[in-house]
DNA sequence: TATTGTTATACTCTATAACTATA
DNA sequence: TATAGTTATAGAGTATAACAATA
C-alpha cells in the first residue's frame, strides 16, 4: 500500500516529544539553577574531561559562548578548568565533586521526571522506541526486524 | 546497584531526539531571524488571535517577556497589536500576513529539515515509532501488537 | 482591590571580532 | 600561520519589581 500517512504526522510526535522532554529538562535545569545548555553540559561532563573546543563542539556553541558558561559553573564550585598536560594552549574543563553530584542528581531525576511518560509504554514497548529512537539518530536504515 | 538497561536508556534516547528535533527547529529560526521561543509563538497564533496574557500562558513565559518578544516581531512587520474590543486592559496580537506566511513556511520547512533523521527509518519503521511515541504522550498503554 | 500590560533593571545565553599565548 | 582560549561588545531571552490604566 503506497497511501503513506506521511512524515508529517511522525514530525508533529517529534516535535511534541522534544518539548515534552525539554520541559522536563528545563525543569530540574531551574530547580537547580542550571540552564538548559549547562544541564546539557554537565551531562556530557559526568564521565569526561574536554578541552573547551571539545566541549564547544559537543553542544553547538561558539567557544566564546563556552567560556561564559564555564565561567559561571566554576564560580559556582561546579566545574573546574585545568592546563592540558599535552597542549600548552588548551584547558581541560571537568565537573568538581559537588558538580558531579548535581549532574547524577538531574539524571537521576531527568527519569523521574519523564516516567509519566516512559511508563506509559510496556517494557517491550519501550525498547522498541529506544531501538527506532536510535536507529534514526544514528543515521542507520538497518534492518527491520525489531 | 545494577545499573540496569531500563529505562535510562530510553531516557538518553528521547533527550537525544529533542535535541536533534530542536536543533532543527533553531535552524529554520536562524534562517528567518526567529528564535526558538518566537517560532513557537508564530505556530501558535498561526490561526489564532490571543490576548498578551494567554499567549503568554501558552508558552510559560512571564507577560513581561513577552512584551519584548512581541514588541521586536511588531517592529518587523510580522505580528501586530490591537486594543481588545471586550476589554479595555486587555491587548491582542495576531500576526500580519507577512508573519502568517513566514510561520506557514517553517511549518513546511520543518519537515524537510528533519527528513535526513526521518528517513533513516523505512516508512514501516516511521510509522512505528509514530505510534509508540503518541501512545507514550497520549499516556494510553494499549496493546503491545506491533 | 485585582487584572492587564509596559517599562526598568539585571542576568544568562549567544555570536562576532580582537586579542594573547602556544604550536 | 594556525590553533586554543579569553575578553570586549552587542543583541535576544528571561524574570522580578514598579508602574499606569482599566475593571
Amino acid at each position: 500500500m503506497d497511501s503513506q500517512p506521511g512524515p508529517d504526522d511522525l514530525v508533529d510526535a517529534l516535535v511534541r516529544s522534544a518539548f515534552a522532554t525539554m520541559a522536563a529538562l528545563s525543569k530540574i535545569g531551574a530547580a537547580n539553577d542550571l540552564s538548559l545548555t549547562q544541564l546539557r553540559a554537565f551531562g556530557i561532563l559526568r564521565d569526561r574531561r574536554l578541552r573547551m573546543t571539545e566541549l564547544a563542539d559537543f553542544l553547538g556553541l561558539e567557544k566564546s559562548t563556552l567560556s561564559g558558561l564555564i565561567d559561571r559553573a566554576e564560580k559556582r564550585g561546579l566545574a573546574q578548568r585545568a592546563p592540558s598536560a599535552t597542549d600548552g594552549r588548551a584547558v581541560d574543563v571537568f565537573l568538581t565533586p559537588r558538580g558531579r553530584q548535581l549532574a547524577e542528581l538531574a539524571h537521576e531525576r531527568l527519569a523521574q521526571e519523564l516516567s509519566p511518560l516512559t511508563s506509559g509504554l510496556t517494557p517491550a514497548g519501550q525498547r522498541r522506541l529506544q531501538v527506532l529512537l536510535e536507529r534514526m539518530l544514528d543515521g542507520g536504515p538497518g534492518p527491520e526486524g525489531g
